[in-house]
DNA sequence: TTATTGATTGAATGAATATTCAATGGATAA
DNA sequence: TTATCCATTGAATATTCATTCAATCAATAA
């Protein structure tokens, strides 16, 4: 038998592994049970691990969760940023893909959702959930801004206002999100994006044909 | 001395008043610490009442916060309902007292937005929610579609969906509820209300002017 | 092989918390 | 006044949970 790299079940594995799983685990939890109901021994019974493995490789369980909404935000991020950054799109073009990486399956589905709001709710008290969202949220928003602003210029539309427009499409992202959690048959990803690209359409109907 | 009906510090008072008092605590100390951090004993101490007393006027602590949820989302159905059925108001300005109710200060203080996403992001409440409350957003969706649907007839908007706009209007509020908790600085009720009026006055520019 | 390092376990600990209930006290009726 | 009725209290109880840490195990280096 030959030596492997990687053992089906090896008994020990590298730091990273162990906390993704662990932040994984968390999501799952978390979905299920609510953050109230997420304990420590659930995580680490999902995750096929020990209690004690959690506190060794985050520092306590306050940092698990901190950790987990940071790899949630990421992961967002990466998903749009990396479709804005491809050359030859146009403004709209990148708006669009905005739009797109918002009701992506891979980052809005049901479990996330879950997750992702309630995280909000406890933001209202906790200042690290507010900033840890708050940064990839403006990095966004200022994007739409200066993306909005070309579009206007392009276009001629005198009266819009950018700033005004990218915060309605903020507001309407976390509206449709927080109704696909509540009300998933009546609000689908599909018919979440058309509401925005309908918006759009309304503001600059030049560049988003209806 | 004249007997009192109401003297200032009763050491007892009728059920109702305890219940509201208890409810009002209930909502201060989910907006202060979150609803994992909300014991009884902080309600207690809150309402300035005995722990047993929470546990005698409602028969648990998840009766307790039920009946919180139930207590909001009552106040917000009244606060519209009443505008609305006011006489001798046309389509449009009921739509405009709908917008105004939602972003009325005694509904969305920066308090019980808390307490509203606490809600909303506990797993475990969300069928407790959804119960409760998607008889009044239902309530008011049609409410929205029925108006939106004669303002349609009314201006000869051909293309307009009436749903479709109904659900959107929903989806703002929510989103801009939430923006208004995480950004408070960037998001106030005057531009929130003001952000769905706009969107109002695209799609029925001849009702909403802009 | 043996020693060293670092990952992993889970029982033990102590703090926090919902719920219960026997005792108390104030109001009302007789 | 006296008796009755409830609202009210808060200490006691039982449970749950995060965190700690000494012991164990696997991999790698020597």
């Amino acid at each position: 038998m030959t030596p492997r790299k990687t053992p089906i079940k090896a008994r020990t594995a590298p730091p990273e592994v162990r906390r993704n799983q662990l932040i994984g685990a968390t999501i799952n939890c978390i979905a299920d049970q609510g953050i109230s109901g997420t304990t420590l021994a659930a995580i680490a019974k999902e995750a096929g691990l020990s209690v004690g493995l959690a506190n060794f490789h985050f520092k306590s369980k306050d940092a698990l969760l901190s950790e987990t909404l940071k790899h949630l935000a990421a992961e967002h991020r990466d998903m749009w940023l990396r479709d804005v950054q491809r050359h030859n799109l146009s403004n709209a073009d990148k708006l669009r893909f905005i739009v797109s990486a918002q009701f992506h399956p891979r980052i809005c589905s049901r479990r996330k959702l879950a997750v992702w709001f309630a995280f909000f709710g406890e933001a209202g008290y906790r200042k690290t959930y507010r900033s840890i969202s708050s940064q990839i949220d403006m990095e966004r928003q200022e994007l739409c801004a200066e993306l909005i602003e070309s579009i206007i210029a392009d276009g001629g539309y005198a009266k819009a206002d950018a700033e005004q427009i990218a915060l309605t499409m903020e507001g309407m992202f976390d509206g449709l999100w927080l109704n696909m959690l509540m009300y998933p048959a009546k609000f689908t990803r599909e018919r979440a994006a058309h509401q925005v690209l309908d918006y759009l359409g309304l503001v600059f109907p030049r560049h988003f044909a209806v």
